[in-house]
DNA sequence: AAACATTTGTCCGTATGTATA
DNA sequence: ATATACATACGGACAAATGTT
């Protein structure tokens, strides 16, 4: 029998990981709101799975900022206002333009394809106004150049700051527009360069000039 | 009754901090070496506590990057070759780059003092050899120039990371050197002139220029 | 002030899944 | 290939701690 080409195997996810995927989801779409109280025993019971997993995940939560554990006392969603994007992109930035300037010297011909065919796809998610394919796309591209630097500790501090960009996104505060297909063309051609200096610039520009905007449109805080 | 000034308040740590902090310990310091397989059971004893918080500190240490869960095989201490500097290092110097910039313009004259003391602290230990005081110091250092951010993201992002700094420091990957008191020096002189460009620049180096020894002293790898 | 109710933290027994013989 | 042995993952019950009536 032949085998599709594109056949996705069904991974098998622990129930810990279940549950860990399933309430981050619920945060970051907003069905569980900051400052809301967590009964972990309800949540078990909404996931199918005992509170252990859920327990564990919620832990793995609060180490991410997503929810805070107040032992004896309860569990919450932290609370995240929109201007919390100052605070996150920051070191975000930083971080992008460290894998930049890692993925330059190594990145690959086939990489390259690869980043231009999700920057054409994050360019018809904007023209078409899904903004949400587009944040999904966008996510897939930078973490496509995250990976090419193999990096574990690069990886495990910008995977939960993506997160909370997710996050972010459902309170509109973060809005991609078309000024970031250009920026993800600019990066691309620094990459194919090897120009590490410029790669770097580019990445971290792509990160901050949100803030600015954020800022320019909410004068008020 | 006269409460005394410098009353620190017994912390009472739960079963499972207290589990997490011992086992970081034991693999920083090599009572755990890379590659070891873990038994819970064996590890709950030791600790004094049930195997729950132990399994709740092995997955937190996990997401750290200190141990590896192979679900319904093995758990095991990550290896870490002392070259792992080249990967830890670029991704850190940058958070604490970002660091620099933030506290340059929120710095106190109290902060300076107590930076100042600090690095006094770290060149007492420098120069008397002791080296573990030395690092320690450091760490304090570096702390309290991050939690003047006041970013939650910047702090747990960089937290893991000096606990691996640690980790290489008793691997003899780390040394700190007399270079270190001027850099600090001047990282703190650029703080003090609220001069975020030349504190970024300072800190970022004082972290990549161990690269460049590590490689210089080990041109085999 | 004391007892209560709720929620979290902990324990340990069992089942599932993997790697071995 | 099947069976066996092992470690981990999960579940449910208990205990401790907090805040409240």
């Amino acid at each position: 029998m032949p085998i599709p080409a594109n056949y996705a195997a069904p991974v098998y996810l622990s129930a810990k990981d279940r549950a860990f995927q399933q309430i981050q989801e619920w945060i970051i779409d907003g069905t569980l709101q900051p400052g809301e109280k967590i009964n972990d025993m309800e949540l078990a019971k909404a996931i199918g799975v005992s509170r252990t997993p859920v327990r564990e995940a919620l832990q793995m939560l609060s180490l991410h900022g997503f929810v805070s554990m107040k032992p004896g006392v309860a569990t919450t969603i932290c609370d995240t206002e929109p201007g919390e994007i100052a605070k996150l992109f920051p070191p975000l930035a930083a971080l992008e333009g460290v894998a930049a300037e890692l993925a330059a010297p190594v990145i690959q011909a086939e990489d390259l394809v690869a980043l231009r065919a999700l920057n054409e796809e994050f360019a018809a998610a904007i023209h078409s106004g899904d903004s949400f394919a587009a944040l999904k796309v966008d996510e897939q591209l930078h973490d496509r150049i995250v990976r090419l630097c193999d990096n574990r500790y690069l990886e495990s501090a910008i995977a939960p700051m993506q997160a909370h960009v997710r996050h972010l996104f459902f309170q509109q505060a973060v809005i991609l527009t078309e000024k970031s297909i250009h920026e993800h063309t600019e990066l691309i051609e620094a990459l194919e360069r090897h120009d590490v200096d410029e790669a770097s610039r580019v990445a971290k520009s792509n990160w901050l000039r949100p803030i600015q905007e954020y800022a320019a449109a909410h004068p008020e805080q």
